[in-house]
DNA sequence: AGCACGCCGACT
DNA sequence: GTCGGCGTGCTC
């Protein structure tokens, strides 16, 4: 092979395309696909990097005008094929250039520095599961059995049956899911294949990470969020050397180089942290399927509360469903759910953060020395107007979304409190201003709901003096494994209440832990999105299942303004198919994914002028072409948080049914717009839900 | 993204 | 007359 196709290392569209560059004879047998090259490019060929993505013999351009390769960075990793492959299905899914998905796709070589210290992400695990004591080998001796029960036998055999589809793997907490993954594993490694394994977060399911370490040896490399890209580099080059058989991580180890991939397992799919927040923004389960494809690999997504999304695709046939319903240890049990409806603790004068049910049992717990998590999930900056004594929220007449109070607060002269003067809807931009009182009921008790974890311990620490309380939330833990010692804290009893936001209740097994407190159910409910109640479901089932796992039942109080809510109701009854036909009609009913495609249009611009002509333009556009072929335009509109980093921010969303057309829609959008705009200061975001 | 070419205003 | 503005176009 004399040439080479290269994508340059440029950001741009228009030199977003492959440049043909001899390769000089001395650098012949080291050039392949996925290395990176240095070469002399442009005018003045000035050097640059590039990605080789394909070799050829054979030429579509002047031969003399065609560059040589200058040299080989050193130390490319060797790549395999699929991935620039899988490159190319993200450029073209997600509308971004084939460079921003190979930066993504293919592990870029960087100096091992800062968190040089962290030398084997692995033994830090088994350091830290070294210091829970006895709750470790509690465990150890649980799942000593190597035996699986009949219906995790049933499940492995027909995934490994299943050889073109992915399989959607809905188990209840606690039904043994990281068992079969373990089986699964090893049918690969005795064939041979290597598998990956994604987890949402190595933090807040580190008890995931130590059992597959600890049945699966030393051949297991585990990535997590706070390696540096040097660190990053070096597991994968492990994995391209052969040095390992399994890869487990965050959704970027979906790129480890394995040639013979046998085995992808998506852990918790459900977890928003699956969808990329940078470019290109991919779904890791869409990626993963490709990639599963590309190889003749099977793919798992696993998890307790599948995404609306996934059920939807199982249900289909697109995707291939098995269900755990037996909880793995029979001695388990499911919690006692307790609903509070704090409508009524108003009534009776109750104005604590606690219900008069959350006080008796943190008492009792305490006088029995056992454990309690408190849990509050909070979500965003934007708080949502509830009355406190109905329980009404203020909702946009237009979207079936919550109003939200933000950036625009004042102080009440009469009060002294700070307070909302306007309420925006996260949609379509209705504004309304504050009522002074409920529009259903009348009262006075109606305010943007804000209590945060701070407050929270506060009004614990207050009315539990005695009790030994620790925090955790993304205030608490930025200082390194900070996380680790709050929960190793905890766990060797160091502490009575752990309070926490969402990360407290990921798939930590507290033995101790008998209560588990969910302060606000409705925070999450009344976020500003169409799938609030989703989330509240999933957050909700997620936390019962925290409580009451060494072996005794355990309690969950939730509190809740709304308690009738069926998402509060059915994820206290467990009722998962009971809660996916519930929202899906709600869904279907407006038009949100997963019943139809939506594609969010985010433009900004330092020049407000400039952002409100561009989103304008753009609603133009979708107007005149799109409207037509069944698109539906909401906005454009400002976003939430209308002004960032000086940037003024628009969105607008595209509503269709047909996958295939909403992407040519972007297509058609992405290109008049940089058509009109390509020159200004303005920048255009797409995003297909 | 850069860099050159190119065609119109105020300056040594 | 020339220096320099940034509009348009190309990069193997």
């Amino acid at each position: 092979m004399k040439f080479a196709k290269v994508i340059i290392d440029i950001s741009a569209e228009q030199v977003d395309r492959a440049f043909t560059y001899r390769i000089p004879e001395e650098l012949e047998d080291r050039i392949a696909p996925g290395v990176r090259v240095r070469v002399p490019f442009g005018n003045s060929n000035r050097t640059r990097i590039g990605f080789v993505i394909d070799l050829t013999d054979r030429i579509d351009f002047p031969e003399d005008r065609i560059k040589p390769i200058d040299s080989l960075l050193p130390k490319a990793l060797d790549t395999a094929g699929d991935l620039i492959e899988l490159a190319a299905f993200m450029a073209s899914e997600y509308g971004c250039t084939m460079n921003q998905a190979l930066q993504t796709v293919l592990p870029v070589k960087r100096k091992v520095g800062k968190n040089r210290r962290r030398q084997d992400p692995v033994r830090e695990i088994e350091v830290l599961s070294g210091e829970a004591g006895e709750g470790n080998a509690a465990e150890a001796k649980r799942s000593d059995d190597e035996t699986l029960n009949p219906e995790q036998t049933a499940v492995c055999a027909a995934i490994l049956r299943e050889n073109s589809r992915p399989t959607l793997l809905y188990g209840i907490t606690g039904s043994g899911k990281t068992r079969v993954y373990i089986e699964l594993i090893r049918h690969m490694q005795a064939a041979g294949k290597k598998s990956i394994v994604l987890i949402p977060e190595i933090s807040l399911t580190y008890q995931t990470v130590r059992e597959l370490t600890k049945h699966l040896g030393s051949k297991v490399a585990v990535m997590h969020s706070k390696l540096s890209l040097g660190e990053k580099y070096e597991q994968f080059q492990k994995a391209a050397d052969g040095e390992i058989d399994v890869m487990v991580g965050p959704r970027s180890a979906l790129f480890t180089p394995f040639t013979d991939l046998g085995l992808i397992v998506i852990d918790e799919e459900h977890e928003r942290t699956y969808q990329s927040d940078t470019a290109p923004r991919y779904d890791t389960r869409i990626v993963a399927a490709k990639r599963a494809a590309l190889s003749g690999a099977r793919l798992v997504l696993g998890s307790a509360t599948p995404s609306l999304e996934s059920y939807t695709k199982a249900l289909r046939g697109e995707y291939a469903l098995q269900t755990l319903k037996k909880r793995a240890h029979p001695g388990a049990l499911l919690p006692k759910i307790h609903i509070a409806d704090m409508r009524e603790e108003m009534e009776a004068g109750n104005r604590s953060i606690f219900s008069g049910r959350m006080q008796e049992m943190i008492r009792e717990r305490l006088e029995l020395g056992e454990q309690v998590m408190l849990f509050l999930n909070r979500r965003g900056y934007a708080g949502f107007v509830s009355c406190r004594s109905c329980g009404t929220v203020i909702k946009c007449p237009h979207c079936d979304v919550s109003m939200t109070a933000h950036n625009n607060w004042y102080y009440n002269p009469y009060t002294g409190a700070r307070e909302a003067a306007l309420l925006s809807c996260h949609y379509c931009g209705y504004t309304m201003p504050m009522p002074s009182s409920c529009p259903q009921c009348g009262s006075r008790f109606i305010a943007p709901f804000g209590t945060g974890t701070q407050k929270l311990e506060q009004a614990a620490k207050k009315m539990f003096p005695a009790a030994r309380i620790l925090r955790m939330d993304a205030d608490s833990t930025t200082a390194k494994g900070s996380y680790e010692k709050i929960l190793s804290t905890f766990q060797k009893g160091g502490a009575d209440i752990l309070i926490g936001t969402q990360m407290i209740v990921k798939g930590h097994d507290f033995p101790n832990v008998t209560l588990v407190g969910i302060i606000a159910a409705d925070m999450s409910l009344n976020a500003p999105d169409y799938d609030a109640s989703e989330r509240t479901f999933q957050l909700i089932t997620q936390a019962a299942g925290r409580s009451g796992r060494g072996g005794r039942a355990g309690d969950v109080v939730i509190q809740s303004y709304d308690p009738s809510h069926y998402a509060v109701e059915l994820a206290a009854r467990q009722d998962y198919e009971g809660f996916y036909y519930r929202e899906m009609s709600y869904r279907k009913l407006l038009h949100y994914p997963p019943d139809i495609f939506m594609m969010q249009v985010r433009v900004r611009s330092e020049d407000e002028a400039l952002a409100g002509e561009a989103a304008d333009y753009a609603a133009g556009l979708c107007r005149d072409s799109f409207v037509s072929e069944g698109a539906v335009l909401i906005g454009p509109c400002n976003e939430g948080v209308y002004k960032i980093n000086d940037n003024y921010r628009k969105i607008l969303y595209i509503k269709h049914s047909s996958h295939a057309i909403i992407k040519k829609i972007r297509e058609a959008l992405a290109e008049a717009l940089s058509e009109r705009f390509g020159n200004r200061k303005v920048w255009f975001g797409f995003d297909i839900r």
